[in-house]
DNA sequence: AACTACTACGAAATCGTTTTCGGTTGACTC
DNA sequence: GAGTCAACCGAAAACGATTTCGTAGTAGTT
């Protein structure tokens, strides 16, 4: 029902236009402009006398035209693909709400869009920027060999990965270093005494799932334990490939006394699994988990995780793509950041066996 | 390091034009506009021909441009304010992925935009709007008496909520039935024999809080059992006011054998809690939580809940405010939708006391 | 032949800014 | 007192699409 009532509300939200405010005050548009975006060459006087009318009148520029001219759009883009359940992980949305907010700092605008088939990906990468919607885009998830990246890079569209790839060389990213971490937890949980210690590893595709995946065997090597292949699990960063994880672990019995978990959402679905299976955590089983999530304290047990900062790291991204739109050079930002262990309850001495 | 790298790089992304597009064609800008836009005014033949070499030299239209002529955005805005830890349940991430992906659906884009600071938060609903950056918005976690709803009615500005408000009868709202959601949990509560239900309450900020309140009184009185302001607690939502609340509980030995909690949140962290204090769930206390967040079913133990559809939300706000925006009348646009009581294994009979 | 009626297209205006390029002033030099 | 130089400000173009309005041409009517 599109009626007068509509209508009479759509009319109260006219803006006031620059040419309003330039008559209204007696001067030309761009001095009004200029008043108003702080040009040196408008003496104070003009610019206080511009800037009390404007604000009288409620104007605000209005940005459409404003990116018309200026050829930008101060918004940059992510986007996520609804066929793998969107905002997946607990991590993934807590740094995108710090990425918003970091972006926010920054003056820019974060455009979320949802892509459901995973082959009009690129295709949306590319009519956002093509349209002009967006300045720049910042991507997760980065896969190992990821075709974003070729295609962004190609036409020099200024993005920043979450997540190295195999071309990092060429791109910017920050990224954690979970390989580091990985190799960390591992030397923790043989200190702890453990000597079989399992891995439910990450999506295979994604570049950090081998990153962890090796710093588990480095660990593994430095600590002098043999790499066992029924330790290691396949999974990819889901409660479910936990869970799915520890029962395949029991079957087997590897006679696993810890398991470290490619993420904080494996990790709950491997203990919650294994409570279920009788076994004690960590009496029995130590579990060990990758991200620091906020739920991960909150777990029962809670959780001895690799923390790193969701802040942090939108704060530094959002730094980054300003470089990057205002001209750098991507491989000026390449930032490793380290993990840190944290020890919690889900974790203990290795049981006598 | 602004170097020619980079410079060379803007060089590649330069866009075809309309005007390039009319010149290569031999036509005039606005026929290839109509064209491009299907107009019937302009013959099949000249509409091929235009799309072909549109195509071929890969033309998309500025949506900067477009924007400024029409006057509309094709986005919607989502303000999230990092203050109170931005995407903050789980439940909220998941519907901010599932709208997401309806408003792709419509060809609209989502605008997420995080305020720090409270007070400026209304400032970016206007400046958000008067920019014309968005058409219209919706907004989350609604409160009782909420600014933002009389800021914007006020002005006429399309927004949805996702819960009701005290003025709900003026705006264009979804929401879940939690009244009586909580009503028929305390029903199956009741039914397993529990004579001592408490409550852990949600932000009695939040309009949902009040109306899940009532639903466990209503609950409890349809099922004859008396109302106990022991047994409810303040919280927040959060896994933390979970533990919380099952800490008093104990330590005012209430009694309460069920603990009604008011998201899935609160209720994992009442039962890490319980467990850590050595109350077995659901022997020796069952504990329900409220939206059915993935997580919920890979809890330990999976939890009980009252289920509801984010993508089918996110769909129907989308359509909502397409039709909005187009001109419905808010009262229009006022949908209620029922949750689903889920029977996993955090609820079981009453122990003997 | 003259008069509509319709189809297919083009010229120019428009949206609301910012930029480019000058053009006045007045003060300050020598 | 002519010339130089800032300091301030304005006219017009530009951004890239869409819309309004109008005009050729063709066809159909009387």
């Amino acid at each position: 029902m599109r009626g007068k009532a509509a209508d009479a509300l759509k009319g109260k939200v006219k803006r006031a236009t620059l040419a309003e405010v330039a008559q209204a005050v007696g001067l030309a548009k761009p001095t009004v402009s200029r008043a108003l975006n702080d040009y040196p060459d408008i003496s104070e006087e003009t610019k206080r006398r511009v800037r009390e009318t404007a604000a009288s009148m409620g104007y605000v520029a209005s940005s459409r035209a404003r990116q018309l001219q200026k050829g930008t759009t101060d918004a940059i883009g992510l986007v996520i693909s609804s066929a793998s359940v969107g905002l997946q992980s607990a991590y993934q949305s807590e740094f995108t709400s710090a990425l918003a907010a970091a972006l926010d700092g920054h003056g820019l605008d974060l455009l979320l869009h949802s892509v459901a088939d995973p082959v009009s990906e690129i295709d949306t990468y590319n009519r956002l920027f093509q349209q002009g919607k967006v300045d720049g885009f910042v991507l997760m998830r980065t896969r190992c060999d990821d075709e974003r990246i070729r295609f962004l890079s190609e036409r020099g569209v200024p993005f920043v990965t979450q997540g190295r790839t195999d071309a990092s060389a060429e791109h910017a990213w920050i990224d954690i270093d979970s390989e580091r971490a990985f190799a960390d937890a591992v030397a923790f949980l043989a200190a702890c005494g453990h000597q079989r210690i399992a891995h439910i590893a990450g999506d295979p595709t994604i570049y950090s799932s081998t990153l962890r995946d090796q710093g588990y065997r480095r660990g593994l090597e430095q600590a002098g334990l043999p790499f066992d292949p029924e330790l290691v699990l396949p999974g990819e960063f889901s409660a479910a490939s936990g869970r799915l994880g520890v029962k395949r672990l029991v079957d087997s019995a590897a006679g696993a006394t810890a398991i470290l978990c490619a993420n904080d959402a494996t990790a709950m679905g491997a203990i919650s699994q294994a409570v279920e299976l009788g076994i004690a955590v960590p009496e029995q089983l130590s579990v060990m988990g990758y991200d620091g999530v906020r739920m991960a304290e909150m777990f029962s047990p809670p959780l001895t995780t690799l923390s790193h900062s969701a802040a942090e790291c939108g704060e530094r991204i959002a730094s980054m793509i300003v470089g990057l739109v205002g001209g750098d050079s991507p491989t000026d930002h390449q930032v490793l950041l380290p993990a840190q262990l944290i020890e919690r309850r889900s974790t203990g001495p290795a049981a006598n066996v």
